[in-house]
DNA sequence: ATGAAAGGTTCAGGTTGTCAAATATTCAGG
DNA sequence: CCTGAATATTTGACAACCTGAACCTTTCAT
């Protein structure tokens, strides 16, 4: 990872980190009352939406919300407690526990995805190219880091 | 505020909420981290960063921060505790409190900022002209939302 | 077989957040 | 001047999130 002299100190960047910024607590905003208006929490969606792929292990769902696995086990805990989730010992190995999402969860999440295309308000300001460019420079940046 | 089928529902804007959604996510996890360094939480970070241009009452805290006033009063209360603010009743108005960072307040939130600046991963991907287009872009959607 | 390592859970403790009730201050009318 | 409505903040109860340490179970290497 190679992380050195390549981020001036200049004033542009200082914008465009601030401007991010801004945008990002729109975007949480956003989100959580998404999240709210079907009775999740943020981090019960954030769960969730990592689910879509299929069944994943507590620790593995931990370790890409960079958090300690100890607190997935709540979390789970309260969205298999509403039915959102199930968790099943992995056959292969019955240390661990695979966490799926149920009907109801994939369909409540798949429900706030959808409500983000539509309720995501700072896109509206651009037209279908700009988005393109917009696409290709957050593309750019999410490829070179840890995302 | 017209809201209505600016957005339509394409592959392309799922694509970019999708990637905007990973920037936040990565944007936000540094930040946590940028505060925790310096043994300050998320919350309290903003809440220091928002007194960077002066003082302010609790009220106007909670109201940029879309939160509950009760809310603001126990990090205050946190942030006082330890030196980084200080509370005093405004003279004109009795009932509110202004709320004013201390040095050591000012000095802490600068630092941080100033960390970001260079710690910021994604945009060592982009060239100076392109953060000057991303720039551009992420203006226009931020003046066009409610940010 | 034994012991180290790994995946989850449990527990204690702190922070964030909401909501309802209480306090203090301001302000408009009578 | 006095009363009552409105505003700013605080308090208390409660839930969720999050960490760190201790613990149990299962796996795996020796």
């Amino acid at each position: 990872m190679p992380n050195d002299e390549l981020i001036p100190e200049d004033a542009l960047t200082r914008e465009v980190v601030d401007l991010m910024a801004g945008l990002v607590a729109i975007f949480h905003r956003e989100y959580e009352e998404a999240a709210a208006a079907r009775s999740l929490t943020g981090a019960q969606a954030k769960v969730l939406a990592l689910l879509r792929r299929g069944p994943m292990p507590m620790r593995h769902i931990a370790q890409t919300l960079s958090c300690e696995p100890s607190n997935i086990t709540g979390i789970v805990d309260r969205l298999e407690a509403r039915g959102f989730v199930t968790r099943e010992s992995d056959p292969q190995d019955r240390r661990v526990k695979l966490v799926a999402a149920t009907e109801q969860g994939q369909a409540a999440s798949a429900e706030l995805r959808e409500s983000l295309n539509f309720a995501r308000e700072p896109l509206a300001a651009l037209g279908p190219e700009e988005r393109g460019v917009l696409r290709d420079l957050l593309h750019r940046m999410l490829v070179g880091a840890g995302g």
